[in-house]
Order: structure tokens, then sequence, then C-alpha cells
DNA sequence: ATAGGGTTAG
């Protein structure tokens, strides 16, 4: 490869005077026409009469056979080529060599095209493109070389390639040598040069300015060159402005097909412009896209994402042939649609449905790829479902994609939010490359399970590694300051992102501060620093502030905190039941039975209370005082036990509330935790995911169970992840509680 | 006869 540049180099450079931005004038190749009754019928090679076949019909045969990516198929008409004598026809046989890489056997594409005993440009061009297409930019390159050695002169075609195998080595270096020659040419106008060198920089050169230059300059722009610039619009994020070249497109009369619909539905699905995919839906329909399966496909997570999902379930019930895109997208679609569920028995059912979608989907007979495996370890993420992701993770040592950033980083998140530091870092460890958003995972998991040490440390490697942190990779420093007290660390990290880094500081980031004061008890400082935000403060920050003052009995700070919260949730039953929770502790009586009254009268009491425990690929789900589930008794048994000896324990220390301990309603993960217990062996730790936020009574009793049972038990609810070890609890008694 | 496409992580 060293030796490569100069080559072309000594290839290009002439006498000044042979350049002068002529028009390349390329050796004229024969055109033929042919056709033939056998390609209108449909054609199947298997039944082919040898008899029947004209020479001229063979190359749109093979045409056929790419269209059908029928290797076999292609290999019978070469049977027939032989036995009829035509091997010697160079459009038949370059036709061949074409068809062979196209199907993705180059050793019979090149093979084909050893047996040559003459070969034009146009041969040598096919096997180069054989190569790019199947990834093997090296070799296309040596057989550019070897073309030139035997004195073939390049055409705009052969130079497009040469284009898009330095996109494939991301060598735009040797892509602008390349350029340099096509501007020598006059060749910028070209459609196949101009799309490649489009493809270059936006693919490699991260230059979407480039690239559009490089799209303005070609002389006939076709649905090729669009689809480029429309996608390396989305590549380099800027997906409104690929939107408004399709329109553009579209205006200067040029006919979309299947792929520019797609690529332009994407940059729909990543800006959430349902309307205009809306729109695209219908255009697609008037124009016979309907039952396209990619366009489909890239409907489908359009609407997804947008969370139409009956929609795409329509959609997807209409197929009659479905892609690993499309299960993909169901998976994907199921797993953002957890993220957004109302309440986590919905998101459990999500997450279950999303599950029994991979197994459909390993059924088919279809290979699951990184992009199905990613989403699959999201799904076990979130619920909590460690035995399965571990088990996807087992599945991907065989499969081959656990080299795969995407792959690796989901495992770093599953095995942190399934609470195993060890093996999220281990995963961290073995990636063979690591990405801004790895690296992010990766400072972030340190920072949630409080070892704020290694979260800075990794910071420092990232950027001793090169990459530039972005806001959310100082959401995880900050909170790793948050958590060790590092005041001071934690307001130089805020400058330097504002400074250094010039990112704009956004609620998160507040709230890992503000989080800071409150945890100090440093209370008044938190409030300062609320009032300096520049925007308004959200459910977020106010709950911290709650959360905080409760904790260190600031009382007044405390109810003005609690209600701005129901300022910006009038009627959120969570949010009363803390105020309510808080006059109780600070024995004002009064106001508590008014309180209660309002909540009477509003209808605010039901809280909306499940907890659920994902074993094994089961998930079980409990509500508040759960006497349906099925080992009722024996949990009832063990939970009245636990709850005896707790009792005892803290019998002197206990506040007297209002209501009677023994006939109070339990919420529901004291039921999913003693379930865990009785269901899974020690020493597993037990992984509950609660919908509304713990309340005191839960968090004392789980930290006690952790005592006693001696085992790891954690409970993500609404706010945060508790891990309780020893009974002691990773949020250290600050998170909100009710 | 040679050129191009869709999903993705915090």
């Amino acid at each position: 490869m060293a030796s490569l540049p100069s080559v072309v180099i000594g290839y290009t450079i002439k006498p000044e005077s042979e350049f002068k931005r002529r028009t390349a004038t390329f050796p004229s190749i024969e055109k033929r026409n042919s056709s033939s009754s056998y390609l209108e019928k449909g054609f199947d090679a298997l039944s082919l009469d040898l008899r029947e076949v004209e020479s001229s019909t063979y190359v749109p045969l093979l045409q056929k056979c790419v269209e059908k990516n029928s290797f076999q198929e292609a290999q019978i008409i070469h049977g027939h080529i032989i036995k009829s004598g035509t091997q010697e026809d160079l459009f038949v046989m370059t036709s061949l060599v074409n068809v062979y890489g196209k199907c993705g056997v180059m050793e019979a594409a090149r093979k084909v095209f050893d047996t040559l005993s003459k070969r034009n440009v146009v041969t040598w061009t096919s096997l180069m493109s054989g190569y790019v297409h199947n990834s093997q930019p090296e070799a296309a390159i040596h057989v550019f070389l070897e073309m030139l050695e035997n004195g073939s002169y390049p055409t705009n075609y052969t130079l497009g390639i040469i284009l898009n195998t330095c996109s494939l080595l991301y060598d735009v270096k040797l892509g602008k040598v390349v350029h340099g020659y096509v501007i020598k040419y006059g060749l910028e106008g070209d459609t196949s040069v101009g799309n490649a060198l489009c493809n270059l920089y936006s693919k490699c050169g991260g230059n979407l300015d480039s690239a559009m230059r490089a799209f303005w300059r070609i002389g006939e722009r076709n649905v090729i060159s669009w689809t480029t610039i429309v996608s390396a619009c989305g590549d380099n994020g800027n997906s409104a402005a690929g939107l408004d070249l399709f329109s553009a497109m579209l205006e200067e009369g040029i006919e979309p097909n299947e792929f520019i619909l797609t690529s332009v539905l994407s940059l729909c699905c990543t800006i959430q412009a349902t309307d205009l995919g809306l729109q695209i839906h219908s255009l697609g329909i008037k124009i016979g896209y309907e039952s396209n399966l990619p366009v489909t496909n890239s409907l489908m997570y359009l609407y997804l994402k947008s969370g139409w999902f009956s929609e795409a379930k329509k959609l997807f019930d209409g197929l009659e042939k479905v892609s690993l895109v499309t299960w993909n997208a169901m998976i994907s679609g199921y797993a953002q649609m957890m993220d957004v569920a109302e309440n986590s028995l919905v998101a459990s059912r999500n997450g279950s449905e999303a599950l029994n979608i991979f197994l459909r989907l390993q059924r088919s007979g279809l290979k699951p790829d990184l992009f199905t495996i990613s989403s699959v370890l999201t799904v076990c993420s979130n619920l909590l479902a460690l035995e399965q992701g571990e088990q996807i993770h087992a599945q991907t040592i065989k499969t081959g994609f656990l080299s795969e950033v995407v792959v690796g980083t989901a495992l770093v998140n599953m095995y942190n939010k399934c609470g195993s530091i060890k093996k999220a870092s281990k995963a961290f460890v073995e990636m063979p490359s690591r990405t801004l958003i790895s690296w992010t995972s990766m400072i972030t998991a340190f920072a949630q399970h409080g070892l704020s040490q290694n979260a800075l440390v990794l910071f420092d490697d990232m950027r001793l590694a090169g990459d530039r942190p972005n806001k959310v990779t100082f959401v995880g420093v900050l909170a790793a300051c948050s958590h060790a007290g590092m005041v001071d660390e934690a307001l130089t990290y805020f400058d330097m992102m504002k400074n250094d880094f010039k990112i704009n500081p956004i609620m998160d980031h507040y709230g890992c501060i503000i989080d800071m004061f409150v945890r100090l008890g440093r209370l008044e400082e938190a409030f300062d620093f609320i009032k300096k935000m520049e925007f308004e403060p959200n459910e977020f920050i106010w709950s911290l502030l709650v959360a905080g003052c409760r904790s260190h009995g600031n009382l007044e700070l405390g109810f003005y905190a609690a209600e701005q919260l129901l300022n910006l949730k009038p009627k959120d039953p969570e949010i009363y039941a803390m105020l309510l929770n808080m006059y109780i502790s600070a024995e004002r009586w009064k106001d508590a039975s008014r309180l209660r009254k309002a909540m009477k009268d509003e209808k605010l009491m039901k809280l909306k209370d499940w907890s659920w425990i994902s074993i094994k690929d089961k998930v079980y789900s409990f509500k508040p005082d759960d006497k349906s589930c099925t080992h009722h008794q024996q949990v009832d048994i063990l939970l009245r036990d636990l709850l005896e000896k707790s009792r005892n324990l803290e019998k002197n220390s206990e506040t007297e509330e209002m209501e009677d301990k023994e006939t109070r309603v339990h919420h529901s993960e004291k039921f999913a935790v003693v379930f865990g217990l009785l269901k899974i062996q020690k020493p597993a730790a037990i992984r509950v995911v609660k919908s509304m936020i713990m309340c005191r009574d839960c968090h004392n009793f789980v930290k006690f169970v952790s005592v006693l049972s001696e085992r790891e038990i954690m409970v993500r609810d609404s706010k945060r992840l508790h891990r309780f070890v020893d009974g002691k609890c990773s949020c250290g008694d600050f998170g909100s509680l009710l």
C-alpha cells in the first residue's frame, strides 16, 4: 500500500501541456443491444434449454442473476456459455465477472477473469467493482495497478470505483490524489465520479461541505447522486438539510426510487419528522412502493420511534415477507416503548414481547446481527434481566459480533444497569476499539456505582485516547464528583465543559451539582445554584431539593420545593403522597389531614405501584399487598417474619406515624423482594424494578433484609437505582423517597 | 457490461 500513491502519481504526472483541463476522451467502447423473450417471462436458469439460447441473450440473463443475487443460476448459465463456445465473447465474459462479484464469490470472478485472453477497461473495472462490493479494497487497488501496468486507461467508472475504494479504506489522502487527477481531466462534472467524490468526503472526510461542493459540481445529477448527498446529510448530523435536498430533487422532476425513499425516511426518523414521513409514505404508495420491503422497514422504524405503534403493527402484519431489518425494527421498537411506558408493568410487557420477537426471529432461521443483539441487550438492561443478558453475551461469543463497538457498548450498559460493575468493566476492557459513547457509558457506570476515582481516571484516559467528551460524558463526570462530594473538582469540570469544550450546560449537569450540595447538607448553595440556572428547573431538580431538605431537616425550603413540584405536576399522586409524608414527619397534623381530604376529593390517593422481577426467562409482576402471585402463601409467611424481625430491631428509633403498621398496605417491592429471596439461589443478587419512587418504609425494610439475608438487593425505582449491600444503600439515603 | 440504499449505543 505504501507504494501506491506514487504509482498513481507516476501514472498521472505528464507534461503540463497534456492536461489543460480537457474533457477526457476514453477509448470508445462498443455498445450492443440485445433482447429476449426469456426475460419477459421471468426466468429460471434451472429450466433453461441450452438450444434455445443465443449468445446475445447471455448478458441480460446474467444481469437477471445479479438482480436475483443467484450465484447458482449464474453458474448454470456459465455452463451453457462454455458448451455453446461463447467464452471468447468479451461482453458475455465481463458480465460473468460482474455477476460472480455481485453474488459475493470473488474466487469465481477472479478465476473467470484470469482465463480471459483479452480484457478491456470494463472487464478490469468489473473485477475492481467486485472487490469493492465484497469489502476487499486492497485487492481492488491491486487490480487497478495491474490494469495500469497492462496499459489500459481508466474511465470515469474506474475512477468512481477507485474513489469508493478510498472511502472503504478511510484514505482521504489517496482520495484527494485521485480527486486531483479528476480535476486535471475535467471530470468533476461526471456523474459517477461526482457521486463517488461526494461519498468519499461524507463517509470518511466527515466533511459535509466538501461533499456538497462535489455534489453541486455534477453536471447531471441522477437519483444516485441525490441519494448519496441525502444520506451524507444524515451521516453528518444535518438531517434537515437532507430533507430540503429531497424536495429539491422532486422539484427537478427526478423520480424517487426505493433507495432514496429509505434514506430520506431514515432522516425523518432521526429528527422525528413524523408528519413529513407520512407524506413520504403516501408519495411511496402513489409511485408504487407500497409493498416494498426496505421502504416499509424504514417506515416501521419511523412510526415506532414516534410512538405510533398501531401503524407500525399494521405495516408489519401487511408484510408477506419480512427481513432481519423488519425484526430488528420491531425489537428496537418494543425496547424504546419500555422507556416511555406509562408504568413499569407495561414496560415489562413490552420487554417480554421484545424477547419473544427475538425468539421468533431465531426460529425463523434468520441470524441475528449486531443491531439485533444490541437491541436485545438493551431490553435485558431495562428488565434487569442479568441471566438473559448473560445468555445473549454467550451467544454473541459464538456469532462473533462481540468485536462490534455497538455490541460491546450495549454489554457495558447491560452489566452496569444489572448492577455488575465488574462485568461491565470487563466487557469494556475487552472491547477492541472504543467510541465516545463507549467511554461515556463506562464513565457513567463507575459514577453510578460510586467509583468516582475510576470514573475520573477513565475520563483522562479518554482524552489521552483522543476522543472528545460531549455533554453526556460530562453528566457522568459531574455525577462522579457529586457522589464523592468533590465540590471543587465538580465546579472545575463544570467550567472546563463550558469554557474549554464550549458545551452549554443542560439540566442534568445542574442536577449533579445540586445533588452534590444537597448530599453535603449545603442546601442554601444548592438553592443558589438553582436560581442561577438559565432555564426553569424541572421536576428532577425540585425533587432533589425536596429529598435533601427532608434528610437535613430544612422544612421551610423543603415545603417550598414541594410546592414547586406541584406547580409542575399539579395532579401527580406521587408528589401528593410525598408532601403528605412530609407533613406527617413534621407533625403538622392539621395540614396532613387537610391534604389527605383534598387527595380523597381529587381522587389522588391511587398510586401506580407495580414491581416486577425477572427470573430466568420469565417476568413476575406484583401489585401492592399482592395476594395473587403464585407462591402467595410462602411469600406471605416470609414477609410477616421479616417484618416482625425488622420491627423488633428498630423499635426504639421509630417515629410514630398516623397509620398503624399492622394493618397498612404494603408496597409492591416488598413482595417482589421476598419472592426473589424464595426463588433466586444465593449468592445471586435480587433485582427488582418499581414503577414509582420507593418510600422510606420500604427503603428501610430492604436495607434490613439485605443484612439479614446476606444478599445484594437492587431496586430500580422511577427516580434512581438503589443498591442495597450490608444494610447500606448506594443512594446514601439521599435518594428521593416517598 | 462498470456506480447506490435502510437499523445503532449514553
